[in-house]
DNA sequence: TCTATTGGGGAACGATCGTTTCCAAATTAA
DNA sequence: TTAATTTGGAAACGATCGTTCCCCAATAGA
């Protein structure tokens, strides 16, 4: 009978994807940062009232790490594709690069990196954030030596450099550009870093 | 018969020096963020009353402004000192990572930098703090054009590199330096992305 | 149909925010 | 001395903050 055979439990379903209106919320707490996003923004953004807000979050600060995960989501799932395309190690290295050079210019670079706004605006007082932070830099630092290892194994990266050292000098680099970004300097100028960059793999 | 010639305004000379009342403020905004630092925290490390505050300054962004300055001043002499001991472009450049470096890790990296901080939080909806942040870092960049530029003209750096191209990357990797220095990567860690950087200007 | 449960939405809450006001104290100029 | 001016400091202000409450709607299970 019921087409929908997933249980459903008991209560009003609610009329709201819950990833739609975190989406959302990403883009207020990225151009805002957490303190200043108040909530009624951010229901206003969500498309919510405070009211339901509050039945689907705890409080503020469960609305951001949600957002903060569905951004890391997005973005990994978003970068994973670009780097599937890469021929070797060398080059998914600088699609990496490239990706985060994309979102650091222009609009994408004035909205501002979510995880460099939690390092810089709660992680020092808040262990959940600061948290999540390390591990998505932790994880990023180490996608970096990975790839350089591959790069290295397949030839199209030099023996000699030191594939953990360069791998942090590289994050540093991108979280770099992120910062850069919010006064917007123009593509060329991201881009420009990345090939400096890139030389250091010869 | 007045020790002090100095002409003074009418009314009540103010009880305390401007200048250590920012350096109270700077650790707090550093910190805390601009938002998350109320005007009682402030009022209460710079040791004034509310009235006191209001009466030195226009309003809280004037605070910070003022902040901002002072933070900018004081680096900029112990940067300048550094820089003053250098041997050549090449140990100068060395010279600046390594003060962005130490400034990066421990204590001093969780506190973190205000103008990284005044760019994620505040650069994109005000204009004021927006153009201090750009002129900071245009300087920054500049300042390391400069000295690759006296590196190669003494021999200490490859001629072969681009100088305006490098100096951004290195601006990237000092900004970068800052956001991993919130989350507090040990003293080692900041130092070989310093080395490793050091390998452009070979 | 009745009960239990959950969501939607708006009104209301106490707390805290940045700021202003007020009065006494300290100074200069007349 | 007196008037004008400025600071120190505490108290008070309106606005906004994050959060809760309340009432109604929508669903599941009995």
């Amino acid at each position: 009978m019921d087409i929908n055979t997933a249980t459903r439990p008991p209560g009003r379903p609610r009329e709201f994807e819950i990833e739609e209106a975190l989406d959302k919320a990403v883009i207020v707490f990225s151009e805002r940062g957490y303190h200043a996003a108040s909530i009624s923004e951010l229901k206003d953004a969500m498309g919510l009232a405070a009211g339901s807000l509050y039945k689907a979050f705890k409080d503020k600060k469960a609305i951001f790490l949600a957002s903060f995960d569905r951004y890391k989501q997005v973005r990994n799932a978003v970068l994973e594709q670009e780097l599937a395309q890469g021929i070797n190690g060398r080059d998914r290295v600088s699609r990496m690069l490239r990706f985060y050079a994309e979102a650091s210019h222009g609009e994408n670079g004035r909205r501002g990196c979510l995880v460099v706004g939690t390092a810089i605006e709660l992680a020092v007082y808040d262990a959940e954030a600061a948290e999540r932070v390390d591990r998505s830099m932790g994880r990023s630092e180490a996608l970096f030596e990975t790839l350089i290892r591959e790069g290295q194994a397949d030839g199209s990266i030099a023996q000699a450099i030191d594939p953990g050292a360069t791998a942090r000098l590289l994050l540093s680099v991108t979280q770099g550009l992120r910062v850069l970004g919010k006064t917007g300097p123009n593509r060329d100028r991201a881009f420009s870093v990345v090939d400096t960059a890139m030389k250091l793999l010869d």
